[in-house]
This record gives C-alpha cells, structure tokens and sequence, in this order.
DNA sequence: GATGAATGAGCGTTCATTCAT
DNA sequence: TATGAATGAACGCTCATTCAT
C-alpha cells in the first residue's frame, strides 16, 4: 500500500464532474474517492473536509477563465477578434462541460448556506462582465458595455441550463453569435 | 389526536420555500415537517415519499404560471399590453421568490438524476417560450419571435441566478424592459 | 416494527454501566444501543446526542444520591445513627457500582474538555460535602466539620480506584468505619 | 530526511501530558506526532503501537517515583524527616501535574480492558503503600502502619481529582500535612 | 390524520496502522 | 528516521421511510 495513486488535482478533476452532474450536496466522499480509485477516508489526505473541495473546485475553475479566457482581453488583436476568441473558447468550454457551469450551480445550491463559496462565484461573473465591458467600451459608452456584457452573461447562464435539459446546441451557439452583431 | 393540522399545499409552500433556498438535497422531511409544525412521519400521510413531494413543487409552480401568466397571452389586449402584463407578473414573482426560480434550480440540481422532474421542467419553459412566442408573432415572424422568446427566457434566468448573488433589482428589471423594447 | 422497546431511563442505566467499566470516550453509541437491543441511530430518537446522555447520565447519579442519600442529614436521628445510615447506604452504592463512580471517572476524563460535565460533577462533591458537613456539625465546629467531610470523600473517592484495581471489599469499607470512629 | 528530531523520551512526555489532560482513549497519535512536530507515521518508528506508549508512559512515571520519591525511604534520616521530605516532592509533583495522576486516571479509564496496564498501575501503588509503610513502621505496629499509608494515597488520590475540579491548593496540600501529624 | 419509536443505509470524518520512498 | 500516501474499520450523526398506537 501507501503508493502514490494520485494527486490533488485529479481529485478536483473528478469532483467538478460529479459536482456538475449530480450537485454538491447529492455527491458523497465515497462517490468522489471511487471515481479516484480510493476509499472515501483517503481523501482527508489531500483535502481538510468537503467544504474545501468544493472551495478549491470553484477556484480552479474561475483560474482556468482567468488564465485561458479573460486574459485574452489584453491580446493585440481588433476589437471583433478578441471577442470572437474569447466567445470562441467559452462556447468550446460549456459544450464540453457535461452539467453547466459549477459556479452558477453551486450558486443555486450552496451559496446561501456559505459565504466562501458566495465569494469566489460572485468574483467571478464580476471579473468575467469586467473582462467583456472592457473589449466593448472600444466601441460603445461604458455603461452601455457594462450592460451589454452583463445580458451576455446571463443569456449565456439561462442557455447553458436549457443545453443541459434539451441538449440543443444550435441555441447555445446563438447566444455568442448575439453579441458578436453587436461589433 | 389525528386532528387535521395541515393541507398538502401547505406543506408544499413550506418545501418549496425549502428547496429554492437550501437546495432540495439539503433539505430534510424533518426540516419540512419542522416548518409545518409536524412531525416528519406525518408528512407522509400526504406524500408517498420526498420525490413526489418534490415533482407536485415543480407541477404545482408550473400550474400557477400556466393560470396565472400563461393564460395572459389569451387576454383581448394589444401586443404591447400583453407582453407588458406578462413582465410585470414574471417581474413580480421572481423579486419575491426568495431563492430563484426552482424549475431552473432542480433543472441544475437533479434533473440528471430524475426523468420526471426533468419532463414537467421541459415543459414548463417550452410553455413559457411558446407563450411568448405566440404573442410575439403578432409583430415578427414566426422564427424570429421564438428566437426572441427564448432568448428573454435565458437572459432572465441567467439574471435570477446573479440577482441571488447580488441582489439587484434593477438589473433584474432590466430584462423586461428589453424585451419590450422589442414590441 | 416501531414498537416501544426501550425508554429514556434504560438507555441512560445501561450507557452508565458502560462509561463507567470502559471510559465515556471507548463507549460508542453502537455499544449503547447494542445494550438496549437497538440499532444506534435510535438512541438518537431520546437524546440529542453522546454529550446529552453523558450529562443526563451525570445528573441521574447525582440526584440518585440527592434522593437516597444526602437525604438522610435532614432525618430525626441521633448524629451517629444518620452518619451509620449514610455510610451504609453510600458504601452500598459503590461494593455495587462496577467500575467506581462515575462523576469522578468523568471528572478525570472529560471534565476539562466540557464545562457542562464540570459543572454538575462539582455541584455533586460540594453537595455531598455539605451534607456531611451538616451533621458532623453536631459534633465539631463549623471549619473542622467542612474538612472531615472533604477529607472523608477524598479517601473514598481514592478508595474507590483501589477497589477497582484489587477487589478488597473490608479496605473500602475501612473509610467508612473511620469516619464513623469520630462520632 | 533521516533526521533524529527526536527521542522515545520527548514523546513520552509530550504523550503523557495529553493523556493527563485530554485521557488517554480522547489523545489520538497525531495529537502526540503534532506535539512533537512529527506525522503521525513517524511515532511508529519509536513506538510499536499507541498501548506501548501507554504501558510505557506508566512505566516511566512509576519509575520516576521509585528513584525520586519512594527512594527517599532509604536514606539515613529521622522518621519524621523522611515523611516530610516524601510529603513534600509528592506534593509538588502533583500540583504541577496539569491533569493529576496519570496512574490513577488509567487506572478508571482504561485498565478493565488492558491487563498489562491494570498490573503496573496496581504495582505502582503496591510500592508507594509499602514505602511509607517502611516508614511508619519506626513508629506503629505493622498493621497499622499500612493502614495509614494506604489511607494517605487514598485520601492524596480523592483530593487530586477535587484539586483538579477546583484547582484548591491548600486542600490538597492538607493531605499532606495531615499524614505528618501522625509521627 | 397525527404521533413516537424504530429501522438500515448512508453521511462526513477520524482513527490506528502500514509501508514505499 | 522521517515522510506522505494509503488503508479499513469505526466514529457520531442524519437520512428517508415504516408502522403500531
């Protein structure tokens, strides 16, 4: 025994996903450990309790936007481009992303009860509206782009819950291609 | 004893207030029956079990909007009154509805494990875009008026879920009034 | 099923008699409602939780001696006689009580990590102390009547762990007969 | 790595000051590897299990009476000299024992289930008896002799558990004082 | 219809212990 | 020797559910 089976970001990788698809609260230590290859009391290795794992998951994921998605805010590229890649890899993203989107689920269902969660999610639909408005502002008021992005963002939320009961593609799709009229 | 102390509709106004704002894994037939003033075994001399419990919530909100907001779109009004009468009652139910909108809630947190939640939630925004959809006809095509519809639809739920967060009003609002911006 | 087969009373009987023979802290609620003839979850059905039957089991004691025994200094007997009557009963109490006393077992055990436990368990020395205080008074002056008192507790209290370790009724009962000798 | 951060010894004493303080069954090896700034892992190269630590935590302290306390017997010194020099090194050891005896608290807590414990406890207290008896047998008949020591570390052990409850130095000191009155 | 007592499974967590590195 | 990762059993506790009264 007491060979390495795996690591802290494994573990995170696996919880997002059950997370996503069967809610924080409906997935068990256990559920998390089996899907690693452990049992559930090797799990209090890597993290304290289960609070932390769904802390560390939701910063994991608001990292990989800032480092993968809004940072390309800063690229040189024409006002049309930025947001097209940006729009680009966040379609990619919650395609991919069996379950929606973590932070606005565990916003349904956990923040109420934790204000660490409630902090790390609100920070990240904030950096993500900051990151649009900025590339808008090139071309519209600042308020005007605020507001544009913030409809963006949460036409984009309401569209990831209705891909994950429908499973229309098409219809996600739209909600990019909106505000890509838009400059 | 077995003096009547509750009605099934009371108890389900007390679950549903429990699901939107803890979630309905973090809720317990105790928690439930606390709210009601029972003891969790009497809750189920009026549900079978939490699951039904759980889908007469979904029905039961389904069927308000149905007679409620729904029927609206039957009314003899001019477009413009319609969609106006139909956003303000929307408007009204969701800034008091403590928790959001629990069809989206339980559509991210169980509708993966339930096909019956998942059917009535289905169905229920289809109703509401189809509703919209309809009145929008009036002034667009066909094609057009859904799309519009639905998009209203997404951007207002993406909108509950940050006015959970943040508690904004008027950028809750702010959807509605878009929308009959439209007409 | 749901028949009653237990009550408050036999649980807190049979989790004294384990505290007391394995320590409060290597007594599981498992090994209680084995005890009782139930599964563990149950005994949670007439205490809140381990800490409330440890401390309930604390007060049953302490009023057991209230009733039974520190009752006897407000009798109409001779000095003597109340003293004999006290002794007798007391030294009863604990030739029967398997595994010593438990207000002293606590005090050792758990008594710095819960303020509650304290509370009751010097609330009960200082009780017994009086009482005996009480009727040495007849006898002595106020100050020599307090510390016999003590001291007569203290060397039964020590008397008892010895009794645990060695099985010697007549050096148990010695403490007794002493204290007796100076009436 | 491979460095010696530390001996048997500092575990021991870092060990039996959580057993004195916390008990022994409520003390769990990573609260003595965090006292010694090691994982709990590491104790394992010092000690075959977590009763070794006990048995040899008893052992340790039994010994520390034999040369330092029940040696004093021996030494070439007035009966009354004797006692009060015994008296005294008793008396500070346990005032500044945060926790009391740790003899007498395994003795209530855990010898019933640990053969090995209950023998050295039980030896321990042999030997304390039978030192003071030595004593104060220059003085009283045999029989009597012992009565009087083992009624001392009776009435020393009761007044232990209240010094500890109470934190009353002056009573526990008493005990002490009264023993000397005798010779 | 309401209650109180029970159940068995499962929860998150901690435990003493093992062992390759 | 020390460490970090693992284990399996047990912990206190909560869960949804059942049912005689």
């Amino acid at each position: 025994m007491a060979i390495k089976k795996t690591s802290k970001e494994e573990i995170l990788n696996k919880a997002i996903n059950l997370f996503k698809t069967q809610g924080f609260n409906h997935t068990s230590m256990a559920n998390i450990a089996d899907e690693c290859g452990l049992i559930k009391g090797s799990i209090y290795h890597h993290f304290k309790n289960k609070d932390e794992i769904g802390l560390e998951a939701l910063k994991y994921i608001s990292e990989y936007f800032d480092k993968n998605i809004f940072s390309i805010k800063d690229e040189t590229l024409l006002t049309k481009e930025k947001l097209k890649k940006i729009v680009k890899k966040t379609d990619e993203y919650f395609l991919n992303s069996n379950g929606g989107c973590l932070l606005a689920n565990l916003a349904t269902e956990v923040s109420n009860q934790n204000e660490a969660y409630k902090t790390v999610i609100i920070d990240y639909f904030k950096t993500w509206e900051d990151c649009l408005a900025k590339i808008l502002e090139e071309k519209y008021p600042k308020n005007e782009a605020q507001d544009l992005a913030y409809e963006y963002i949460c036409s984009l939320q309401g569209s990831i819950i209705m891909f994950n009961l429908t499973n229309n593609k098409k219809r996600l799709l739209k909600i990019g291609k909106n505000l890509l009229t838009k400059v």
